[in-house]
DNA sequence: GTCTATATATCGATAGAC
DNA sequence: GTCTATCGATATATAGAC
């Protein structure tokens, strides 16, 4: 159209005032989040006034779509791009530079990142399901065969293969929300170093870990947690109602998409009584949040300050993660968007990343202090090695793999320990 | 529910809140029209504010479904009361039986009958869709036996009873609107008296008319109306295109529904040069109505002070109404949604119902003229019968009984000058 | 059942670049 | 003369809270 030869003028470069404004939108969706930013704020960023903006799109949603395919036109070109180059270099290597090419996209497509993998898609219509239902069959075929190569040339089973590489594809596309300003490169060197090879050193030690002290407590403590009876419909006391379906929803529409009369629906009661049992929406999110975290935060805590050895501790450690993704599934679910507010001392999740915070200093510890006995590679000691354990343990390998409590905790305890490419006995 | 018997508080009487704004509502609609009614009117009505509304209807169009369905229930109702007493009387007294109960309902839903005939659907969503196309099986049913009845006792065609029957169904569900403040009984009255005895008493006369010079008048006349390039398509100069669409979707989607957008999108212009061809939407609707209105009224004014005989003028009347009704079919449609503000000034349909008015005049004189010369019955001279004639020539009869031009005048000239009960030659 | 606040969206109309 | 981007006003609707 532009290059037509005649002398006319060329105005559809590509920064258009619709490109300029998409890219606005996109800063602010992946700074606050797509409900949280409105055509208000998206239209002062952009110096006009809101009504303007549907001169150049149709609706707020389709700004989110057209992101979401922009990350989606990025990583068919990253898959093309790799494809051509197959074969070329070691497996290892070939899969450092999958990961890094995957998160270089996930960094220029930070918003399309929030909203693939953070913004629930109940709340949008179809045009919006569909666009966050990404498919890049390139990247799959390639990244699974990389994945089956080094597994033949370890002896790792084909299943080890397919969890391990579905988890690193999730790790990698959200590399942008899990670590700001990282550099992908970087990041993906440290994270597959720790995902092929492991945290210890001394393999041998790994077939004493089921007796060890530190699984005995971390297996108390979240005995301790109990079972949540999750179904409203099945509690008397409306305040337990009350908890118990915002906990449902909130989990499943995200915070902000669920309203209040959704929740008194679900909980059976009326909006005048949820009034009387608790002050306010974010009060609920509040002692939601502030339960779970109690409850995880002891086990935790119990777990790292416990004394043993620094892979025993690991491997308690990963017992407390596969489990608490399970009993609380729909909190995981609540805090994995919360994430973005982590800073926000007004946000409900505040306390509880501090916390987080916390006891990621903590385990940054262990890992120093198993390095320091020998028990750990030097590689625990990389930056980003401590949120990268905390994270791939953090995954719901219910999901992943449709994976038992135990199977889930054996191969973490694999993965963690030995690395991929030992293969389990 | 509320007779239970137990003595807790009934307040579930008919008159709840919402039954109370659903009334304001309908009120504010028949007369200000479904699009123009804001709920902010329906809640300044209500003493409340507009979101308040929300809590009684799901949204605006429920408002609209909830009348259609209340005028749908009555018509249903008065179907299964006559039916029960069906047989009991003269067929003709059944006949204004069944007109009257019928106009009653029209007057006690003047909100449902406005939005079912002269709000177009096309604006509307399924639901309201569905809702506008109502059926009464028992009233169809009714209907037809007795004008089939009437039409075997007079040697009638099944094709005269139907269309006829049709006519009298449109002309019944229109009362309101069309005679706002009339006594339904005396309006059906004189409706079927002139639809089943005609307005002439000498019969012979008819076989004049073909020859007649008013007829002549008329069809010269009209014949000076020259055929309408609709198409804008057709068209070059982007001032005839952009009336050419408006007269399209106005008739379409009716003026309030239709956007300047929609009228430069099917015009093939743009905003721009659209304004620069019209200064308003305002103007474009009278640049159409007006010219519409010149050539109608002139054809009519010929015809009307043409000097015939009052038969003579009264059936040239009939050949201009018949033809307005197609060669003018958008602007009619038009026209039908703008009675409503035909006393308001600022309308753009005032100065062609103030002509309206004026020619509505001379029709009355007409008929005076006719019972003075005794070619008229006096029945010519009730209050209401020069606006029922003009009512019943102008129903569009291409969709009614898909008749001709040829067909429908010689149909209207039956009906009007002999009336329904004597057969035609 | 209602309020207050505010969101998304529509629409008539216009300014101004080209 | 034509089109792009915009304004200003306002509509329908939602949501938290009481």
């Amino acid at each position: 159209m532009s290059s037509d030869g005649s002398q006319g003028p060329q105005l559809e470069v590509a920064g258009s005032r619709t490109e300029q404004i998409r890219a606005l939108a996109a800063g602010l969706f992946s700074e606050r989040g797509y409900s949280a930013t409105t055509m208000s704020h998206i239209a002062e960023a952009a110096g006009v006034l809101p009504g303007s903006l549907y001169h150049h799109f149709e609706s707020k949603e389709v700004i989110a779509v057209e992101l979401l395919e922009e990350l989606e036109a990025a990583l068919i070109a990253v898959g093309a791009r790799l494809t051509s180059e197959r074969h070329r270099g070691r497996p290892d290597e070939r899969l450092i530079e999958l990961v890094s090419e995957t998160m270089t996209v996930s960094y220029e497509h930070p918003a399309a990142v929030r909203l693939l993998m953070y913004e629930p898609p109940s709340v949008a219509t179809e045009r919006l399901r569909k666009a966050v239902t990404l498919r890049v069959p390139s990247l799959e075929r390639l990244s699974r065969s990389t994945m089956n190569e080094l597994a033949a040339m370890a002896g790792v089973t084909s299943s080890d293969a397919r969890v391990t590489r579905v988890a690193l594809g999730i790790l990698s596309l959200n590399a942008s929300s899990n670590f700001p300003h990282a550099d992908p490169r970087q990041l993906a060197e440290q994270l597959c170093e720790l995902v092929l090879w492991g945290a210890t050193r001394i393999t041998s030690e790994v077939y004493e870990l089921d007796s060890s002290s530190a699984l005995r407590i971390a297996k108390d403590a979240v005995a301790a947690w109990g079972t949540a009876p999750e179904d409203p419909e099945e509690l008397t006391a409306p305040a337990d109602r009350i908890l118990a379906a915002g906990r449902i929803e909130f989990a499943r529409m995200g915070v902000d998409a669920t309203t209040v009369r959704d929740i008194a629906k679900t909980a059976g009661v009326t909006m005048g009584t949820l009034y009387r049992h608790t002050d306010s929406k974010f009060t609920l999110v509040r002692q939601i949040i502030d339960d779970y975290a109690g409850h995880f935060d002891q086990a935790m805590r119990a777990v790292l300050e416990c004394g043993g050895s620094a892979a025993e501790i690991l491997d308690a450690v990963a017992w407390v993660f596969v489990n608490a993704s399970r009993r609380f599934r729909n909190e995981s679910d609540m805090v994995k968007v919360g994430w973005f507010d982590r800073d926000d001392e007004s946000s409900p999740y505040f306390q509880y990343f501090r916390a987080t915070n916390h006891r990621l200093g903590l385990l940054q510890n262990l890992l120093e202090r198993g390095v320091a006995e020998g028990s750990l590679q030097s590689i625990a000691l990389a930056p980003y090695t401590a949120s990268n354990i905390r994270l791939f343990m953090w995954l719901p390998y219910q999901d992943v793999g449709r994976m038992s409590i135990a199977r889930a905790h054996a191969y973490l305890r694999h993965i963690m320990l030995n690395g991929f490419l030992v293969p389990r006995l």
